[in-house]
DNA sequence: ATCTACTGCGTATAACTTACGCAGTAGCGC
DNA sequence: GCGCTACTGCGTAAGTTATACGCAGTAGAT
């Protein structure tokens, strides 16, 4: 039987994806030694990723982009979907070092740095296989926004974690979305908020027809950027300091 | 040239995908009668990622299903992108009558509802390629949020419906990635607590730790389930609540 | 010196989306 | 009734894709 390394690690009941994030990889004593490395083909595939889309990013892609033929990527990696998880955990930046008077202005910090990650690196948001947050860099995060909320009780401090991480989340997805459809040229969603107004009929929709009458989707330049993300932020802050001390 | 109707609907700057969702294709007159329409197509796909999963819906499997050759759906659909935007638009159920005596009753129906109909088709969650909401069924489950929220002002109407849809979207794909983990039969995720347990060092994670020792992933069969939505979702009430009247 | 675990990767398979163009059809204008 | 023409279904084929399998070469262990 062919045993590399990847199924090694499988043995030792610890998807192999995760030993290997985890730097829990036994270097093998025996054989050639690796002219590629793991950290090289993952950071190959972010660049990638970074430059020209996740498109962009097949298993050819990859390996000509380090230097080699496409299937001695899978002596690093089990799968494609594996490698994905991967680079999602490499392109992660440092988790913040938080350095605030109180819980809400470090949340107010960890928010807008969390919003600038994904933005730094938007294909993020688009892979479409994920796994509960367990490689080091997406831990290391949530210990960092757990580290400001001392004073609450541990339910509370993951509720809270867990409901500030999903709405930047779904914030930063929903405004790549727009600007994506509004870039693409065959789209005339140029501009999102006439397109509704061309679509919503005032009978069938009265409550969204005087919202966007009020030019609540209308991009407003006078209007500071991502205004909508402080109000939903806010609204969660003022909700977690009815449970605070 | 060969105009179809689908160019010929990009021809009156709406794409083509939205002409056909909202339905403002005008039938052609001439030609022979369509075999197929573009309604049993979407439904074709809908059932098949019910059924066996996003994976399974290839043009090849959705034609066979509607009994036709995969060529064939071109002619109804530009491309599989726009079927699959077709689809999360046909698959969500109508929008829910909400029928309760305050807002703040109203937004919790609201979003269990939401919840639901997410939980009832999970590959929606999956769908790489997303679009702003500009389909009638999103736009409709928007409309009867909005609803709920009479006395508020329109910037507070929007930004509250953002949060509240960005919490329970991200919540469910939260709560689908770990059941997705747990049910693999290759990974040792069983045990996502265990899990982190093992891989999660109280020397470099503190805090962390701290919350994994006291159970907070550990599933708790007495506790009510989704016993965390409720709680992110009683903070972003209450945070509504302080702008209210 | 031999064994053996390992590496890179050539070859091949089985998917996949979709461009192109052809043959047949049905309503319209005359 | 007779083309004309816009349309439909779809056969063919091209171009990508991930990845299973197995072989030849390598280098530490014994």
């Amino acid at each position: 039987m062919d045993v590399n390394h990847v199924e090694r690690e499988t043995m030792t009941e610890l998807p192999s994806y995760l030993a290997a994030a985890w730097g829990k990889q036994e270097r093998p004593s025996r054989g050639p030694k690796p002219a590629l490395s793991l950290d090289r083909i993952v950071a190959a595939g972010v660049a990638l990723a970074d430059a020209e889309g996740l498109a962009a990013v097949s298993m050819s892609r990859v390996a000509a982009e380090v230097g080699a033929k496409p299937m001695s990527l899978y002596r690093y990696v089990d799968s494609k979907d594996d490698l994905l998880v991967l680079m999602i955990d490499h392109a992660g930046g440092p988790a913040p070092e938080i350095d605030a008077p109180d819980w809400r202005a470090g949340l107010t910090e960890w928010s807008w740095a969390y919003l600038d990650q994904l933005r730094a690196h938007p294909w993020i948001m688009r892979v479409p296989i994920h796994r509960p947050p367990s490689t080091p860099k997406q831990l290391r995060w949530l210990e960092s926004g757990l580290r400001v909320l001392k004073e609450f009780t541990s339910d509370h401090k993951m509720g809270t974690m867990l409901l500030l991480s999903g709405y930047v989340r779904s914030y930063a997805m929903l405004t790549a979305d727009i600007q994506e459809a509004n870039a693409d040229p065959d789209e005339m969603m140029v501009d999102y908020g006439n397109m509704l107004r061309a679509l919503v009929d005032a009978a069938e929709f009265p409550e969204l027809a005087k919202v966007i009458a009020a030019g609540a989707f209308d991009h407003n330049p006078d209007e500071e950027p991502d205004a909508d993300f402080v109000f939903g932020l806010e609204r969660i802050l003022d909700g977690v300091a009815r449970i605070a001390g």
